[in-house]
DNA sequence: CGTCAAATTGACAAGGCTCAAGTGCCGTGG
DNA sequence: CCACGGCACTTGAGCCTTGTCAATTTGACG
């Protein structure tokens, strides 16, 4: 295993790549995201310290998409061969990363819905609760005491919108009071608000267990 | 295990339910849904026969959207008992189940692609292509030998898009010599052409392993 | 033959995109 | 210390893809 220290934006794994290695985040924050042909990006997950980034390569070999980071960052690289050994000897911690990679995909599958059902407002709202949430699970304090790391370019390819229309919907949410701060210090301003905006319900990330 | 005959539309999973068993598709075709709050429906996936429908409930106990069978289909259940029991004295078996819910989880990042970032006829080609690419995987014969079971609507509820314009598009692909038939019996014209419209590639699919 | 779900089509409305200009912040270098 | 450059944010105007509403047709089935 080795950490590797990397600066805002860098590369983690590349689309097609094959994998040898799985990372895991230990500070800073992260995204996955695909490209479409047209150059238009998609992120489909984004990601806080303590994260799993890419547990998939595991067991499938080609990266089906990239991992960046989105702030500074250091990450913790642990060779597939080691993690399959782990798997076997310890069934237990094979379940815990089996469970993980099924949570993964309960968070992608609400994506789905968020693109493509909801409004713009809504859907960015969505998307803000999640990463909060997600955040204040991994220990990172409440909703209020968080800033938003990812710019408004971030959230529009997460949302599926361009960041013109992107700063016009949180200026709104702003304006309702459900966030604070503007441009690169974006914060939570009243927690239920936002979730109500969002129609948040945050049963899919299953973090009751 | 106990296996089930399903009339069309009839559900198998619902969201929020506690789950005990997993259902594997004998026969027929099923899609897994989300309901966002005013009621529009997000379809996250189809499935052929063959497919393991709601392979999480093996780690987490409730379930987060739902199961629904589209054509007259048979489903298997298996206790999850029995199946970590058989994961527990078979390892290469959770292997290939844990290997599954990961190439699940690639086909939810690529919808969020989908959703996220294509135009209307784009989506849905690729839609369309995905499914008979599985389909053709899971035996059901080449692309030009397959019927496309699902309505307007179930696409639409797929692609983020009304069924009225679903019906718009399906004819330009239609006019495009793309696909072929109209109303219900929706076929595959030209696969090549299809597959250039949709911008498809089957990469995420991981078949060729 | 009647009924019902699904498909089809047209006219119009609207949410989000594009294009374009301008602002504020911050790090860098003179 | 200040000027400069770059990046992200902000805002406005007009357009286009897609949604909405509504009427009609088609096909399957009892």
């Amino acid at each position: 295993m080795r950490t590797q220290r990397l600066k805002a934006g860098a590369s983690v794994v590349t689309e097609g790549q094959l994998v040898s290695e799985c990372g895991v985040l230990i500070s800073g924050y992260a995204c996955r995201h695909k490209v479409a042909k047209d150059g238009g990006r998609q992120i489909v997950s984004f990601h806080v310290p303590g994260d799993l980034l890419d547990m998939q390569h595991l067991w499938l070999e080609t990266a089906d998409h990239n991992v960046q980071v989105i702030t500074d960052a250091n990450v913790a690289f642990v060779p597939v061969t080691a993690l399959r050994q782990l798997v076997e000897d310890h069934p237990a911690l094979g379940v815990a990363l089996w469970r993980d990679s099924l949570l993964d995909a309960s968070v992608f599958r609400e994506w789905v819905l968020n693109v493509g059902r909801r409004d713009a407002k809504t859907r960015i709202a969505h998307m803000l609760c999640e990463f909060v949430a997600r955040s204040e699970a991994a220990g990172l304090g409440g909703p209020s005491d968080q800033v938003i790391p990812m710019t408004q370019e971030h959230i529009g390819d997460a949302t599926g919108l361009t960041p013109v229309h992107v700063n016009r919907m949180l200026r709104t949410l702003r304006e309702e009071g459900a966030l604070k701060g503007s441009g690169r210090d974006l914060q939570v301003a009243d927690w239920k608000c936002l979730k109500q905006s969002a129609e948040f319900r945050g049963d899919y990330l299953h973090l009751a267990a």
